[in-house]
DNA sequence: TGTACATCAGTGAACGCGCGTTCACTGATGTAC
DNA sequence: TGTACATCAGTGAACGCGCGTTCACTGATGTAC
């Protein structure tokens, strides 16, 4: 087993320059999290993964949070084309692709671990210093908003607020992927399980709900198309 | 402005022996990750503000991480406490009871932000070391469960295995926590917004769905009850 | 009530560590002529 | 084609720092007699 090759291929080897170090330095940054979790993530240790002196990062990343907020950048874009082709593999309705929306949010979560837990990390909630980042996260979100616009506009769903139902069907969709990042799913089932399988289960759920009876358990829950929200007044910010 | 004033009301201040150190250090812990996030919690800041040695937490917890548990272990008491009080507010029936299981939970993690990102942080998620945590956690999520059985034994939701159908609630109480908890929501709503109000939606949405016309969208979906599940093959773990 | 003593919650100095970042530098590369 | 030179991606040593944890210790407390 030969420890710390380099995986991005540089244009030679042995030499002084390294030819692809960006690249490498990001490949190192992921494998790094994948094993110690970002919260660990030292730039020392991804410079020494890339074989790479430890001021050599500095070439190509202003800081360590400069390196996360790359990382989580190309985070949204790729999940962006994971919802773009989860929606274009879908041949049906409104109504599905608002689904696979989800589905392809869930897989792309699944299939990059360590790098979901970068874009939702703490040190990255405000992104104003990283304009392209919140710019990519922006056009991820707006998938779903989207989604559900369309689907409005066809009286497929009920006309409440569409920012309103966005997130519920985010919370959704980022709880699941927030339990997968985080390894929490084999609390609840000890069974192999197809992520595509249960992300659309939870679409489904979100569709149409568990309760039986039709549209009656709407009605009692006063969570009716205009029922007035009754807002309780204990424990709330 | 004070500084460094104990929350904690010891019994004599200004003596050798603190009095309350255990209880101190814990609000000062959380004081701290209210600040910095758990990410930067150090031992020594928390011995700091509870006016203290940097040995002397030694004293009462055996590591930082131990000091983490024992705040993650409280709020999982909390949690359940909080869960429980919903519930016995509620005067309705299975169903009820079951949204209001999702209210408690929400209405906890958004008073405890701080402690509710411990709780569900990285370096937890192994809680095996912290066997009094790990109990506390799943007293908390049997709550969830439970009620679901409840339901269904009335047949007021369907009889989906109860583990997927708390997976899917639980993924999306879990993930409006998240939110809430990572100050995320703003970029949602500007407005702003009832907590218990947007729970009692979520929760609304889980039971009922937000597609209209019926249960059309049950079988559509391949969701319906005794339906096989198909799993798609692409991208999965 | 008074004294001797065990207990143990605190002190403060020290350990070794790895970190982010900076600095003056070196040497490979590619381009102008 | 050959040479001079500007560029800039790398080096490696050093900075100052705060961390978790340990150690021998001190002094307040409470109890046995």
């Amino acid at each position: 087993m030969t420890l710390r090759t380099k995986k991005s291929t540089p244009k030679r080897s042995g030499t002084y320059h390294h030819g692809n170090l960006r690249q490498a330095l990001i490949d190192a940054t992921l494998e790094v999290i994948d094993e110690v979790g970002h919260r660990n993530l030292s730039l020392r240790d991804v410079a020494r993964r890339a074989g790479v002196s430890t001021a050599a990062p500095y070439r190509h990343f202003a800081s360590r949070e400069a390196l996360l907020a790359q990382v989580a950048e190309e985070g949204y874009r790729m999940m962006s084309e994971s919802i773009e082709g989860a929606i274009a593999a879908c041949d049906g309705d409104s109504l599905d692709r608002l689904r696979e929306v989800g589905v392809g949010y869930v897989l792309f979560a699944n299939a990059n671990r360590a790098r979901y837990a970068v874009m939702f990390s703490e040190e990255l909630v405000d992104k104003s210093a990283y304009p392209a980042t919140e710019a990519a996260a922006a056009r991820s979100f707006a998938y779903l908003l989207e989604g559900i616009r369309a689907c409005q506009a066809e009286g497929r769903i009920v006309p409440d607020d569409p920012r309103r139902v966005a997130l519920a069907a985010w919370s959704a969709i980022h709880g699941l992927s927030s339990l997968i990042s985080a390894g929490q799913l084999p609390i609840v089932h000890g069974e192999r399980l197809s992520i595509a399988e249960l992300a659309r289960y939870v679409g489904g759920v979100l569709l149409s709900g568990v309760a039986t009876g039709g549209r009656s358990g709407v009605d009692r829950l006063g969570r009716g198309r205009s029922a007035p929200d009754v807002a309780p007044s204990t424990g709330e910010e």
